[in-house]
DNA sequence: CATCAACCCTGAGAGC
DNA sequence: TGCTCTCAGGGTTGAT
């Protein structure tokens, strides 16, 4: 499931023509030809027919990413793409035969080069506006966000009185978590997934955040995730500490992790390093800065 | 403000 | 072998 590495990693590739940099397949500068639409449903804005017609003509500036929302600009539109389960896009020369069973949207280019979406469990959508905070506008900070320090993370995350798993999840309070990457932060950070957020001291929430920080670039470096069908290259999945690693060792102490459900999540622990009860021996490193 | 469940989907894996 | 059942998961929506 692509979570905020993951889909950097592909919006990278698309500006830059794949992990290994291919020129050739890369789309900024390309005017699109043709667009046509699968699957209706993964067009949340406009109408798919509108959506087809408003495309032509239009060429592909900057490519970046907000949250987990891929952010294609075109002349007088911005393509939001958001991959949901198992959303994944290609940029392939148009002799490719088409025989991907699971392909919803395909954006054809004047020279011969198109983007094809594929999904197969459906969930992705995709927004062409000239007005994309209306898609992007509830849209918590970015977890590198330079102005989000120690004391601003821990102001924020004081406001809350909900768990820090469902917490991380929620897109408004921070964008760009996912299932993977929160359990993978928790664990580095040695906070229970089901500590209230308002509880954390400041220690402890600058240690989240740093954590948060560490395990997104971590899945950065290694081009993301690669699991369930979705597979691009990446290779995160190979150094979990804790996700998808029920009853098998922590990484840290040995101790067979748990899975449990927190809101409506798979959730992934160790029951020693991310205990509950605070350890009585916690210092109070109160006197910061 | 917070929690919970249903919904949207498919295919993998379990059980029979 | 092949059927049926359960489950995973991001985000939205509506109820409590």
């Amino acid at each position: 499931m692509p979570e905020l590495p993951e889909v950097e990693t592909i919006a990278r590739s698309l500006r830059s023509g794949g992990v290994g940099g291919r020129n050739d397949l890369s789309i900024p500068g390309r005017r699109v030809k043709s667009a046509s639409v699968l699957w209706d449903r993964t067009i949340a804005q406009p109408q798919p027919v509108e959506f087809e017609k408003r495309l032509v003509g239009q060429t592909v500036g900057e490519v970046g990413r907000r949250g987990k929302f891929l952010t294609i600009h075109f002349d007088r539109d911005i393509l939001l793409v958001h991959l949901r389960m198992s959303g994944d896009l290609r940029v392939e020369p148009d002799e490719i035969q088409l025989n991907q069973t699971h392909d919803r949207v395909l954006v054809s280019f004047e020279d011969g080069i198109r983007l094809a979406f594929n999904d197969t469990r459906k969930f992705g959508r995709m927004w062409l506006t000239d007005q994309p905070e209306k898609v992007l506008g509830n849209l918590g900070l970015e977890p590198f966000d330079p102005t989000l320090d120690a004391e601003a993370f821990h102001q924020q995350i004081s406001r809350h009185r909900r768990q820090l798993k469902p917490l991380l999840l929620d897109q408004s309070f921070l964008a760009g978590l996912g299932n993977i990457y929160t359990d993978e932060a928790l664990h580095l950070a040695r906070l229970h997934p089901l500590v209230i957020a308002s509880r954390l001291n400041f220690e402890q929430s600058s240690r989240l955040l740093q954590a948060i920080r560490q395990v997104l670039s971590e899945g950065i470096q290694r081009n993301g995730a690669s699991i369930d069908w979705v597979y691009r290259g990446g290779e995160f999945q190979n150094v979990f500490r804790v996700y998808q690693r029920t009853g098998q060792a922590c990484p840290v102490c040995g101790t067979f992790i748990n899975r449990m459900v927190v809101g409506q999540r798979g959730t992934h622990y160790c029951p020693v390093c991310q205990s509950l009860e605070q350890p009585a021996a916690q210092r109070q490193e109160g006197a910061h800065g």
